[in-house]
DNA sequence: AATGAATGAGAGTTCATTCAT
DNA sequence: AATGAATGAACTCTCATTCAT
């Protein structure tokens, strides 16, 4: 069952799940017409999966498997959290920026129920909040982020407005490079949208905003 | 007296479905469930709404409809951007903190599908992100938020952090206020998660700020 | 779902289904077909039966119990093992003589799996197996019947004589009375086929076939 | 030797087929099922026989051709009705006895539907019938048998009762053997189950036969 | 001769919606 | 206005059979 002989023909599959998906929704996607852009028989998708919902599922945790791997890999290699951050967002928005019908299989189809959300959430997006999580951690240990910051607040707050911009991107229809969304994202994260002080213009309500005290 | 009684099954419906919707998910609801939860045979359902998604969709516009107004009423009677902010998100996280099946109707049916996702973004999302979009501008004008904050990223962050919480929440088997997390998503937003050390270019801000004192 | 409304509608589909089953097997049946024939909709069917096996099961359950209380009822006003015995054996003949596709579906359908053989023989078989040897043991009290007559085993081949009978009925290509084997089938159970005696012509027979012997 | 080898994997899939069968019954016994049982591929089954249906088809006949044979063989060398009948019946209840799985395949999937049921019986069972005829008949002229037997009917009495002893046996739970009840049968077969009492029109007879002494 | 991946027709069942009462 | 029995279109998945290797 794992190792059939044509790995090309589950690939094919997979594509063609991600156009269908994308376009028609999983409910909306039929499993022949999965079969007919695939190429194959409706009965070869039932030799590569077990059923409609496990080409899904393969097809989130082949390419988040991936995503996050490399994001780990990219991730090591660079110092301080803005640099981290930096290259985790545009990796994010570069994954789903450059195919459209996978981010709209993520951003939606993703949700399609809380069973769904739920199996999700256990898996892979606990390893993103994770690598997340650890770069804010590092970045509080180093004094590039602030250490009182709240951890689990600030990964969520990350991840939330990635996820956003992905999702105002797939329902715009104005056609605008996703990626490039990545700087002002990890900007706006790390420095706050408050003006601050005088001389430059953040410094005066840097002075109010001070006594917000512990929280 | 007719009236009355009609506006009150209307009223039974929808609150049947958001529990059906939230337990089954919007393709797993049968209409007969929700009929049978709010005391009316299947027919009588078709009185009050055109079809299924109608109902979803009468759901999401008279909650939203009364959340937003309610929004906009609210921050017109506040003063600065920080104060409007906190107004929204509190508000935000109250809805859904104080009633997890609306939440999980609308962190999960609503993005059901891509069809449905454009269909509320195009409307009512389009207001949330209006009112959220002009307390950032008046607070750029006003000084209290940055000048060259690209307005469009912020809201979506705004919103995007937002979303993220109550979807969290939703998912998650520790039972917390949600609403508690207005504050801190809110500080978060205004300013930031990078520190104010010396090393770094904001270096003679951060010194200043560290003085900011009480709100 | 007990008290539904057209209960003529319930007899119209299992007056279809004995038709298309004793045509076309179980398997070979479509449940559209038996809709179309009973001129009802595909889903109606669903609405009076769980599913396709429940049809089948529910027929059987409602044909043995009018048969068999009908010859309990019957057996109840005949004295003496012998007309009794007849009395099960004309009506077991007559209900299949006089329904050729209910005697098919008896036949053949009831035996389509061991499953479904059990599920039968654990519950009206036994009913109808529990009658013929109650006869038998009141016989052989009232001293009609041989004494030392194995009852389990005469029981069955009371039973397997009139099965055989109506199989045979059923796949021979002349038309005769099944009915009519009654009084033959009850006669040879009674006296045996083996011949008797001088004057009669068993009685020397039996006066040999005494000396088998123990065995 | 290549000849050798064919008839080895032949009968591995008849032999892999009659567990299959008889655990799964006809429709629910997959191809693959017996290939894997049989250790052959998928594709090889077609090389021996036609298709699914076949494979039953042979096992019948091929069985039944040997039983036959040998039941002939066998009567042929025993002289008197009784004793012929008690060899037919003895090798019956032993064949399957002997095997529970061809014992279920025989008893269940040969009368899955109508068009099988004529086909066997059309062949071997008709040879089975002839089979038994013929010991009767012979039985009336040698003067073991009632002169005034309805042959046909006997026929179908013996091979009923027969029959439904091997079915019974299926379905019990207890574990007996099966054989033994060769000699019930067949005693009571040809004695009858009627007493031979004083009132009784064979009152006569009774009190000679009643010397024939238990058995 | 043997394999086993690929095929694709086929059917039971569900359920949103209708409409006669 | 309300009912709920009836409808029938629609779709996933199975599995006997084929055929290129």
């Amino acid at each position: 069952m794992a190792r059939r002989r044509d790995n090309d023909k589950r690939r094919r599959i997979l594509d063609a799940a991600v156009r269908v998906f994308a376009k028609k929704g999983y409910f909306g996607a039929k499993v022949a017409e999965i079969a007919r852009r695939a190429g194959v028989a409706d009965g070869t998708i039932y030799l590569y999966f077990h059923n409609k919902e496990d080409i899904l599922v393969s097809l989130f945790n082949e390419v988040m498997a991936e995503h996050i791997d490399g994001g780990r890999r990219e991730v090591a290699e660079l110092k301080g959290a803005p640099e981290r951050l930096r290259a985790v967002a545009s990796r994010h928005l570069r994954l789903f920026g450059g195919n459209r019908d996978l981010a709209i299989v993520f951003q939606v189809e993703l949700r399609h129920s809380t069973r769904f959300l739920e199996r999700f959430t256990g898996s892979w997006l606990q390893d993103y909040f994770a690598l997340v999580n650890e770069i804010i951690e590092k970045g509080q240990m180093e004094g590039s982020l602030r250490a009182e910051l709240p951890r689990k607040v600030a990964t969520k707050a990350f991840f939330g407005a990635l996820d956003e911009m992905v999702t105002s991107w797939i329902l715009s229809h104005r056609e605008y490079d996703l990626a490039q969304l990545a700087g002002p994202v990890v900007e706006l994260f790390l420095d706050g949208a408050g003006a601050r002080g005088i001389t430059e213009p953040r410094a005066a309500l840097a002075a109010v905003s001070s006594g917000r005290g512990g929280r």
